[in-house]
DNA sequence: ACCTGAACACCGTTCAAGT
DNA sequence: ACCTGAACACCGTTCAAGT
């Protein structure tokens, strides 16, 4: 006897696999979510999900960008350019595993690569934003490319929070202090 | 009827799986790479591969060591530090593929881990050995250490072979010019 | 529109039985 | 030591049948 919950707002039921699914993939990355640990966890038939992500790659893409969101959601006001961008990367890195499946993934998922391009597109252009100030015009495309660049190797290496943060002082003190 | 093969050298069969299975994984990555695909390549059981590697993770990263020793080999003469900085990510970024899905194994893959760790290891101290002509003595360190985590940032992203190059060509001038 | 339960294909892994 | 063939567990995906 299939249950039925038309009731439920179709939106709210997608939030709750969601909810779910990010739980399973910050737990144990891409193959810890699947659509029957899904389903048990909501007291569903496996095939039910289906009638939201039409693939596990749809589903990863939003369980992913949920992780995502959650982790660069409540930003730190007031502080210098150098923290901010620190602090992003320290959210970041706190879901490396997420990252670095969905670097994996988008090669052949759609949907990864979609979710993919937009993160990378909006921390390109916040990164040039954050850094006009203290870069000169005609250095500010290679710049911030650079350290756009450099925040993606920091964030494939598994290195702790201080040796990030080195690394990270040190090339911002080299490329964005010509203009102080 | 099992085949016997065991006039065969045990290392020449161990060759004849792992470039099957470098062929697998250049074509198709992870995914692509199996048991089955390699059992089939080869004429034998599915099972059969298991007395060679004991699980996929064993098998993947002798395929991966295989296909980064490959592409590695043959380095040019005669060129500059920054020539030779670049042919090698180069080489890498041809497999791209490959290096991001073993990023991604490393979490919880032994196997794979090792493998990692040792090309970092390599990367690391060539890197540094090529850039001390270059660089002050106290700047050695920091500015090595922050080529390779730029380099890791030009392999995880899918770069054009011209961008990659103005890249690192751009961040060289800027970080290893003080000792010409 | 939404859900169930069964089915299919594919795969990693194990293993008893053979040579 | 090496190999086969079958078996098991798990999963993504599809779908006819129900409400």
């Amino acid at each position: 006897v299939p249950r039925n919950r038309q009731d439920v707002d179709r939106v709210e039921k997608i939030e709750e696999i969601v909810r779910a699914g990010e739980r399973l993939v910050r737990a144990g990355g891409y193959e810890a979510l699947s659509f029957s640990g899904i389903a048990e966890e909501l007291g569903l038939a496996r095939g039910a999900v289906y009638w939201y992500f039409r693939s596990k790659d749809e589903l990863f893409a939003a369980c992913a960008a949920r992780a995502i969101q959650t982790a660069l959601s409540n930003p730190p006001k007031r502080t210098g350019y150098a923290s901010r961008i620190i602090w992003a990367v320290d959210q970041l890195a706190a879901i490396r595993p997420i990252h670095t499946t969905l670097q994996d993934r988008a090669r052949h998922s759609k949907p990864a690569a979609t979710l993919l391009q937009g993160i990378q597109g909006t921390l390109t252009s916040q990164l040039r934003e954050l850094l006009r100030p203290h870069v000169t015009p005609a250095r500010l495309e290679p710049v911030s490319g650079a350290i756009f660049v450099f925040v993606q190797g920091l964030l494939a290496l598994p290195l702790a929070e201080r040796e990030r943060q080195r690394h990270l002082r040190f090339l911002l003190r080299e490329l964005a202090s010509d203009r102080a």
